[in-house]
DNA sequence: TATTTTACTGACCGAACGGTTAGTCGCGGG
DNA sequence: CCCGCGACTAACCGTTCGGTCAGTAAAATA
């Protein structure tokens, strides 16, 4: 007769070990990466023996993906934080995705960062496709967003909607990472808030640099 | 009477098995990040003994900031090519530049992505300032160039020249990281060769996306 | 209460790590 | 001719790596 394996967790509570193994597991893959964190790093972070880690994930790189997994839905979670209050503007709309997708980014360095080192691995297999699936479905949500300005004859229509989504993601992705760099530059004046950057670089984009004379 | 040091080797040429070492060195570090390559690969790769490798460099770490120095002098280097065909016309320059600039970064992708690595690392030390000095030296060059255009009335006076300068380069680099992941997203139509992206982003930032009715 | 299951640990493993040592080999200068 | 020196290597060092195992304490199940 098969044993029904009752588990006593229900299904989605971690013991409070696993659970620390995990929060500091993505502190130190984010701040160093995969190889450059071991397992002892881990446990000692966590508080818990090494065997311990091993007792909840089975292996390294299943921690990682485990890890990874938890990221990715924090992040898309984040873009779809308060829904409601969109304006009917679709130009406003983009806008609002695009500071709202700058802040979700700033304000989950961790999982943000975690992604970006994956899609920065390349011979890798291990958990690149999720990290793409975050980028794609962002890049095609963007995407959608710009065309139905277009549709409203409030966008240009000749401008490439998909080109345009690509820039504004980019923009705000190449903010966060170059975030700590930037303050060393000078006469960066753009940086002092993301939400100034946010304008700015909407501004910008909206009207172009070009003076019409 | 102190012995006056001739090296066989004139000042910059290096044995062979040193060149092939810096060479397998940079493509593994490019490719898969520092922790990841051990002194055995790179020894493997580039067919010498381990010992030969500290015998040329005297530890992992320096070896990997002599193979970094190299890749920000070529990176610098592949920057001030052909200065001489420099159109009179300012915007053609920053143009020019621009599509330059995606050029370089696409012709040398080993330094391209050491220097990218070296950025994202934010713990160590190592080169990470020597990686800043090359992002620093092309965003001022870009911001000199943007602020002759306005002084010229090219360039509207009232947009921030850091903040173009630093979604020009951006638009760059996110396009280099993006590349591979960019075949894989449906609809994208921009980035048939780098040519078409340069032109097209250009294009798109000069005018601005939105309609003016 | 008796039995299973889970959380957790210290001791341990072979492999691989960065780095060292002792020594071989070939070549150029005195 | 030989001697010193740079290029180069096999073998080795102590340490740390990812991962295993036997066992314990406590809690859940029966």
């Amino acid at each position: 007769m098969p044993k029904i394996k009752l588990n006593t967790n229900a299904d989605n509570t971690l013991s409070k070990g696993a659970l620390s193994i995990l929060r500091e597991a993505e502190e130190l893959f984010a701040t160093k990466g995969f190889d450059a964190v071991s397992i002892n790093d881990i446990a000692k972070q966590a508080g818990v023996s090494k065997a311990n880690i091993f007792h909840h994930f089975q292996s390294k790189d299943g921690l990682f993906l485990e890890v990874l997994k938890i990221a990715c839905n924090r992040s898309a979670q984040a873009l779809d934080a308060a829904p409601e209050l969109l304006p009917d503007d679709p130009l406003a709309r983009i806008n609002n995705f695009f500071s709202g997708h700058l802040q979700a980014l700033l304000a989950q360095p961790r999982s943000t960062r975690l992604i970006q080192w994956e899609l920065m691995m390349n011979g890798e297999q291990r958990g690149k496709r999720l990290a793409e699936e975050v980028f794609a479905e962002t890049f095609s949500r963007v995407v959608s967003l710009v065309r139905e300005a277009q549709s409203h004859e409030i966008i240009k229509s000749e401008v490439d909607a998909s080109l345009l989504a690509f820039l504004l993601i980019g923009a705000n992705v190449f903010f966060f990472e170059t975030r700590d760099v930037l303050k060393h530059l000078p006469d960066v004046n753009f940086a002092k808030s993301p939400e100034q950057y946010s304008t700015a670089v909407f501004d910008l984009l909206a009207r172009g640099f070009e003076k019409v004379s």
